[in-house]
Order: structure tokens, then sequence, then C-alpha cells
DNA sequence: GTGCATCCGTGCGATATGTCAACAAATGTG
DNA sequence: CACATTTGTTGACATATCGCACGGATGCAC
């Protein structure tokens, strides 16, 4: 079936693209501030806008809108659905335990991998993960466990329309490379990083399958960097790791 | 001013709705089902549907529509414009790491209290908190606390408009009692709650004010029951919550 | 104060979209 | 198999809404 114009809500996508034009950087923003982000008309930014704050999902001081709690009930309307999360969580938990580390799942969403389970031990990061959270998909031990169960070429297309931002000194930027390293994920089964999403941390990753062998998520441990060298991590966690996966492709789906 | 018919986006608010009939219970949901849970017309919740699905918000089979991770997306988009949760994570960290238990903090919305940020340390809870998850307002400590910041009247019609609904044998449901406990956290500055949202689960907490004195959030610690009498959680724990949030005072607006 | 710039709210014609009804296919039922 | 029910889709019409343009308000520089 083919979508056409009139199977569509043209209100809807804008009133949605309003919603992400609230960022960090733009937590408090005017109607035209909306507007510029959105690349909607002022009036129609103004309408989904006050829309937004007489559902309660804004408010409105007059001047400038602010998003409210309420819009999170959108985001947890949709963790509460997927399965994943409550299947896997007395799993992390086990694991995060027995070592002594912080264990996440996350899933691929574009080029971010997303955070749907996760069971913090002591802090090795510096911003707090949770679920919900994203990163790039590129630099993470998962991204790159989940970016080689991916079609090469379209791992490979990605890699070069996006750019690719260097998070630390670390942090591997060229395709060419990139792709040598998801290779070598694919064939080991497992990814480890060092210090590319931040100094001082590393993990490693392994891919989460479900009974039918494809791949549904990742599993990682966030470990701080010490001197042993990284190769090291494969030795120490991987059977842990590995347990659970295979623990796991037994009960999804 | 007033808001007519002229200033809003029926369009957008029919969408959000209908991104909110999907909950755990219902994960995978034809058009006409979700035309049931939303009110709307078949033809209407069908274009919302497969606006959702064109703007990858939602996936479809042919058959059943379900949400993606990137709904995820407007959730976390309102979590990082809430300063909130990232001036309060390094003094929860502090606070969970010193006294070994997990510390959050809550804002109210609507009857739920909203996880913005935690620290946990080992588990109590059977279910796993994370920022942007919601627990009814009237049985639990963080909840007391910021209902305790409201007019009284206020509190009294929404504890009478809504049944209230025991999570365990021990919580409160009478509406005048509840009212009574409101007022004494209101008195003592803090509140106290034994196992009203899970056997096994006590918290205490404390209201967070900004620096003009109003109250920005809640901060409880979560502990498991012992032996020892629900008020010595008053003596052994106040004064570490005390300590954050008088600081918290001073920086927070 | 004047001129300039920006922003908000509103009126209007053109278009999109909601509502309702009808219909065909799928599904359940005896 | 015949029948009743439900579901997805489409068409038509009334209405909502979009995008544009304008006027008034506010703030800023000089």
């Amino acid at each position: 079936m083919t979508i056409t114009a009139r199977d569509t809500m043209g209100g809807l996508a804008k009133g949605l693209s309003v919603i992400e034009t609230f960022t960090a950087d733009h937590p408090r923003q005017s109607i035209a501030e909306v507007a510029a982000a959105s690349g909607l008309d002022r009036a129609t930014a103004r309408r989904c806008l006050l829309t937004l704050a007489h559902l309660g999902y804004a408010d409105y001081d007059g001047k400038f809108f602010t998003l409210t709690p309420r819009v999170l009930r959108l985001g947890t309307a949709c963790l509460a659905t997927m399965p994943l999360p409550q299947m896997v969580q007395p799993w992390l938990d086990k694991l995060s335990e027995a070592l002594g580390e912080s264990a996440s799942v996350s899933i691929l969403d574009g080029d971010d991998i997303v955070y749907v389970a996760r069971s913090a031990q002591r802090k090795v990061m510096s911003i707090a993960l949770m679920p919900g959270s994203r990163l790039p998909a590129f630099c993470t031990s998962m991204g790159r466990v989940l970016l080689a169960a991916l079609p090469e070429a379209e791992v490979e297309s990605r890699l070069r329309d996006r750019p690719l931002q260097a998070r630390t000194p670390l942090t591997l930027t060229d395709p060419a490379r990139l792709l040598a390293r998801i290779s070598e994920a694919r064939n080991q089964g497992f990814a480890v990083i060092d210090q590319e999403v931040e100094l001082g941390l590393r993990s490693i990753a392994v891919p989460i399958f479900d009974a039918h062998g494809r791949v549904a998520a990742a599993l990682n441990l966030g470990l701080s960097a010490r001197e042993e060298p990284a190769t090291a991590l494969e030795i120490r966690y991987l059977p842990a790791l590995r347990k659970v996966q295979a623990e796991l492709r037994k009960v999804l789906r």
C-alpha cells in the first residue's frame, strides 16, 4: 500500500517536530524560535505550541514555552510496550552484581544506540545513563555490535553520510577503519571500546540474539580504564557476557 | 488570552492521544483497537497511525502497529530541557554512596510523581525505577511532600476525585487520614512511608526548595524495611537529607 | 522622541483533514 | 456453507487549518 497525502496528518508531524526542537540548549523557546528551529510558519508553530500547552504538554508564561513532565509519558508509554527491558533486567542485575560493574542493554535507532535497560554499579561515566539515553553508535561497543548485524553496504553508507564527531582524542572517525572494527566485531561476536566515548571509560559488548537467531539488542559492561591492556577485557569479562547471551537466546520471543 | 478553536490543532491532540493508547497491556494494536481506545473515528485513527509510521515513530506490519524507540526521543527531549536533573545528580551520587542506599529526585505531574534523577545502590524494589518512571503520589514519601506544597483545598479535592488504589495491605487509602499525614509532612518538613508502595520498602523524603523558597522537587531515600520502628528513619537519615536540601536551596534557580 | 527591527496576534483565501457513510474483505459463528 | 460481525479502505462534503500578509506592540540605538 502506498501512502498518499490523504492518508497522513500534517498537523501531527508538525507538532512532533515542534516537541523535538526543545533540547538542552533550547529549553525555553518563544514562538519565533520554535518556528525557526522547526522550519514551520510562525502562525503554525504558534498553533502547535498553544495546543501542546492546552493539553498540558507545555507551559506558557505569555512569552516562552517549556515542556512539562507530561511529555515523559509519551516516552515511558514506549518503553512500557517493549518486552525486552523487563526480560533482561533480572539478568542485568545479576551480571552487574556478580562483576561489580555497570551492565546495560541497548538497541539501535537511526545512528544512535538507545539504552533500554541498565543496572548501574559504581560510577565511571561523567554523565548519568538511563533508559532512553542516547549515544552515537559508531563509537560505542554496543553500537559496533549492532551495526555489525546490518548489511555491510548499509553500514558503509551510514558511516559515509553523517559526519563522525570525535568525543575523545581516541575516538575513531575514519570510515574505513571503523568498518574494519565493525567487521571484526561481526567475526568475533563481541566489540571492545577503549576510551572512545569518554576518557577513562572502556566497555565490552556482545549482541543479544532472540530464539530465531536475529540480533535483538546489545549487552555491555562499562569499565574504568586501568593499566592492563584493553585486550585483557576479553579474557576477564567475555565468559560472563556469553553466558547471559546464551540464556537470553532461549527466552526471547 | 483565551484559547479558541482557531488557535489549536486538533490533529496534534489526536495523534498524541493515539501514542498514549500504547501501554504495556496493549503494545501491539490494530487500527480499530486504537480507534476504540482513543475515542477517534477509525478513519482518523488510521491517519494518525500511518503518519506515525511514516515518520518512524511506529512500525506497521500491515495489521498491527507498534511504537518504535524513536518515540523515546520525545521524552528525552523533555528530560534534557530540565535543569534540575543535572543539578541534583552529583548530590544524589554523593548521598547514595555515603549512606549505601538509593536516592532519587522526583516532581509532581498530575496525580503521579515522576522520577527525574536517581542514584541506585542495592536493589530493594522489585521494579526498576528510572528517570521518567511514575508512581502514584498519594502513597509515596516524595508524593506526600510534594502534595504538602499545594493548597490544602487542592489536595483535598484531588484525593476525593480519584479512586485511591492500595498497593499493599499497608497502603493508606482513606482521604481524611491521608490529608492528616500530608499536613504532618508539611509541618515536619519531611515524610516517611512504611511499605505502602511495596512490602519490604520504606522511604523518607524531604522537599527541595529553590532560592525563592518554592518547592521545586522532592528528594528521597529508599530503604529496606527492618525491625527497627519506622520512626527511627528520621533520626538516622534526616540529617543527611537536610544537608543536601540546604545545599540545593542555594544553587537552584 | 524617531527610526528600525523583531515579535506576536489575526484575517483571509486556498488547501488539508475530520466526520460520516458506504463497501469489500476478512473473521467469526451456527 | 450461509450468515452476521468486524475491520480496513475509500469517497464526499463540511470544516478546520495552513501559509501569507498585515497591524500593533515592544524593545533598542542614537
